[in-house]
DNA sequence: CTCATTTCTTAATCTAGTTCAATGCACAGC
DNA sequence: GCTGTGCATTGAACTAGATTAAGAAATGAG
């Protein structure tokens, strides 16, 4: 067992299922390793043609509303999957503009190859439905908290959820990402700084 | 090709993936159909045991947050598919309320009928998934639109994509399923009546 | 080092939305 | 026919959070 440059995607892709060493080898001679700079990955009215997963780096998926102003959907570290999905599979322009924060590795599908996994091996079928699932999970509940929680409190979730990301990005993505104002999620850090938090 | 009580649900799932008459012959074999008063189909703790298609009635979907109060998660009318997706497919209890509105007729799977189901007809995975996919899509959308848009706005958009539903709940559940209190969305709702609907 | 650009903070003013309380309304039970 | 109960409306007082504008602090390029 020699450690190879695929060790953290093959841990994540065999949480849910586990795979025989043959049919690993046949998901990684489809992926396509690839490093990027600062750059953009997707821009509105592309077709997204790539699902990736963050060998390392930051991305932050967001999209512009009416105003003109961002608003950003998530970001993507380490070990995270990445795309749109919705216009992947429908080969429809997005919405979203995909960015990278920092050099960025990807591990990455067309629709070509991930189909061709999905042929070759049809357990990654189930791998890629239960992405979705929690994709499915993990945003209905930031709904909720949206809609029934003060920001404060969604702020201190997402610091406790995602520690190392206040560190990687600047702090106005962070208040874009949470629906309030730069300003206001700095009066909350003042609040909680000088209150030891509470 | 004479009517069926399948017709509805089949015309859903075709939308997708094209079936032959003998694998949507298996499909409705599986299914089981009951009819709901109004009722609990599943309540906080419980483990989620179906996926159901509506054929007929109306339904919400809830969780009570930690100051009790009720948040409304979504709605489901007339050929829309119900379910909690990850208590389903992790057999871990929910933190949702499922309640039928008016007298409901299911079209529902269990997790082992599904699993038949998908055994039986592989190609019914690529339904499922696209159900997932799009939930996924509404749930994002909804989510932008509730960091960015102001109430008024998203109320107008409710009514116009769920033009059915405000003639089906009581008001106040729409005011919870928008995130603002029932006196708000009554003020809205003044605001825009007077006029003339700006 | 210096200048420019971006990021963060602080404060004053303003507004969307909440909370509380009172009132009206409809429909069910008897 | 009343009478209770849940739902919608309305208004007054309040608050979370936006906006604007200014200054401080950090980052980066030449």
């Amino acid at each position: 067992m020699s450690s190879s440059v695929f060790d953290h995607i093959d841990k994540n892709v065999n949480r849910s299922v586990t795979f025989l060493s043959e049919e690993l080898e046949v998901f990684h001679s489809l992926i396509d390793i690839r490093k990027f700079p600062k750059t953009f990955l997707l821009q509105e009215g592309e077709v997204c043609n790539f699902e990736g997963y963050i060998n390392s780096g930051c991305t932050r998926t967001y999209y512009i509303d009416e105003n003109g102003s961002e608003v950003i959907l998530q970001f993507g570290i380490e070990d995270w999957w990445l795309g749109d999905v919705t216009s992947f599979h429908d080969q429809k322009p997005s919405c979203l503009f995909i960015e990278t924060i920092e050099d960025t590795e990807l591990f990455m599908f067309s629709p070509e190859t991930k189909e061709e996994l999905l042929f070759k091996v049809p357990k990654f079928e189930r791998v890629f439905r239960l992405l979705i699932q929690r994709n499915l999970a993990a945003t209905q509940n930031r709904l909720f908290h949206s809609i029934s929680k003060p920001a404060q409190e969604r702020y201190q979730e997402f610091i406790e959820k995602y520690p190392t990301i206040p560190q990687r990005v600047p702090q106005h993505y962070i208040a874009s990402y949470l629906g309030i104002s730069p300003e206001f999620l700095s009066k909350i850090r003042g609040k909680m700084a000088k209150g030891g938090k509470g």
